[in-house]
RNA sequence: GUAGAUGUAGCUCAGUUGGUUAGAGCACUGGAUUGUGGUUCCAGGGGUCGUGGGUUCAAAUCCCAUCUUCUACCCCA
């Protein structure tokens, strides 16, 4: 058993099956992304750690695939800092690629090198694996895929109406009920100013994610325990109770709150302008204001979204934000971004919970020729050129194996139809079409069974 | 990084207070059926019980270590 060959902890195969139904995600998704206007493209799966490290948090350092550097990885360093153990300096030294942690990062990367090339504003997509170094547990993976799309160059919330929109459209295709959820760092950095701590707002923003999880009164533990004192948590105590309303409720009652907070106000004329262009389209999902939703990642600067289907338990299948500066860490200031990521995994496991996954998803091979041998099997090749002409997805069986077998194969791999062209065929000139389902045989010439099967 | 579970045939799992040759269902191979699968019947192959060590006359079973997988926390898609 444990010479048994083994992959890393984390990652998966996919079967034929299973990618079959990845595909019916992946495409879907692609689908709407073009019909919106995005083009694809694709970074390599790894990355110069200097481009990686410290965009994503501490905890984001912590969780990158490091690879060591080739050759003689201890070359640059010292017997000393050896001996020091593992350090930030030790891992610069032995290492200096890395997986890429999500698609974001190394999109920043791509449009700052590539800036000269590109058209803005600039709108890609990119369906690749990124790796993170996680315990895995439900719906996490230490590979998996991201289903980016995001515009950069151009500040229009008219951008943000789009991945709402983009949301929307996939998931109503994916036949999966979901809440949108919306809200705005702004927002979220007024309400830390309102309440006297405008540095404190990742904490803060950290705390109220939980809400739903831990409940309000945990949230004002862990306030505590971060050093806020009970009148900022007494200020805070209006916003929370705000969760349950409607969304221009919670505008109206924002607006009080916030006060004069220059930074809140523009955030809430933010999400104001967002709702407004989307009030002229009917949402088949429903998007809500979420004050609590933050969000970990730290380049987030606007609108932030994440979405949670209703009917299943599992974290968010989606998320994304706007970044105002993500490019300036690469050189390229005032370059606004705003996107969207789909997660293809979790995705898959929703579906596949709620039993989804629509069959011609998984469509595979029309027709089996089973193979006879001799001249049989000359006449038989002849039958598989003029159904593949057809476009009809078809095979014959390699070797003239028992019938027993051949329909065993035809059967356990799904395939609807089998034709029969033995000697009692040849002489007849008609061959016969076993339709699997039915266990149905008919007589028929090679044209009739093509528009047999083409209906 | 923290905590709790888990590992027995290709798969899903039984396996009693430690006691003959470790079982079942499904899957696989062959036959009943030399031109017919999905139903039925018969037969067969396949397991260093995750790995290493220990206790014992005797270990799948008890103890220790280690790895895998799963679940929760942190964080996140």
């Amino acid at each position: 058993m444990a010479q048994k060959p083994s992959i890393p902890k984390g990652t998966r195969d996919f079967s034929p099956q299973q990618m079959a139904k990845r595909n019916y995600i992946f495409d879907t998704i692609k689908e709407v992304y073009e019909l919106f206007g995005f083009h694809q493209i694709e970074t390599p799966a790894m990355e110069n750690l200097s481009t990686l490290m410290g965009k994503y948090g501490d905890e984001g350092d912590k969780l990158l695939f490091k690879i060591l550097n080739s050759g003689d990885y201890l070359k640059k360093t010292t017997e000393a800092e050896l001996a020091e153990g593992v350090s930030p300096q030790l891992t610069n030294k032995i290492s200096e690629k890395g997986l890429r942690y999500d698609l974001t990062v190394p999109f920043a990367r791509y449009v700052v090198q590539h800036r000269n090339e590109l058209q803005f504003p600039f709108k890609r997509y990119q369906i690749q694996p990124v790796w993170r170094a996680d315990r895995p547990q439900k719906g996490r993976y230490r590979e998996f895929f991201q289903c980016d799309a995001d515009i950069i160059g151009s500040n229009s919330l008219i951008n943000e109406m789009e991945i709402v929109l983009m949301i929307d459209n996939v998931f109503k295709k994916l036949n999966i009920d979901v809440v949108i959820k919306i809200n705005n760092r702004k927002i979220l950095a007024g309400i830390a100013e309102t309440i006297g701590y405008p540095d404190k707002l990742i904490d803060i923003t950290v705390a109220m994610d939980k809400i739903d999880k831990i409940g309000t009164e945990a949230v004002y533990q862990e306030l505590r325990s971060k050093n806020i004192n009970e009148d900022a948590i007494s200020l805070l105590e209006p916003f929370m109770n705000l969760q349950g309303n409607s969304n221009t409720t919670k505008l109206n009652c924002l607006r009080e709150l916030i006060g004069d907070s220059e930074i809140g106000n523009k955030g809430i004329l933010e999400v104001e302008e967002i709702f407004s262009f989307l009030n002229e389209y009917n949402l088949s999902n429903e998007l809500e204001l979420d004050l609590t939703l933050a969000r970990g990642l730290s380049y987030y600067t606007g609108a932030i979204f994440e979405v949670v289907a209703t009917e299943a338990k599992m974290g968010s299948i989606c998320g994304g934000g706007r970044y105002d500066d993500l490019t300036g860490i690469f050189g390229l200031r005032d370059v606004s971004g705003v996107g969207i990521s789909f997660g293809a995994d979790r995705i898959y496991d929703v579906l596949e919970e709620l039993e989804r996954f629509p069959k011609s998803s998984i469509k595979g091979t029309q027709v089996l020729i089973i193979n006879f041998g001799g001249k049989e099997e000359k006449e038989a090749i002849k039958i598989l050129h003029k159904l593949r002409n057809e476009n009809i997805a078809s095979e014959l069986f390699p070797e003239s194996a028992k019938m027993k077998k051949q329909m065993n194969y035809a059967n356990a791999n799904e395939i609807p139809f089998v034709i029969l062209a033995g000697s009692q065929e040849l002489e007849s000139g008609l061959l016969t079409l076993k339709n699997m389902e039915s266990g149905e045989q008919k007589a028929l010439k090679i044209e009739d069974i093509i528009t047999e099967i083409l209906n």
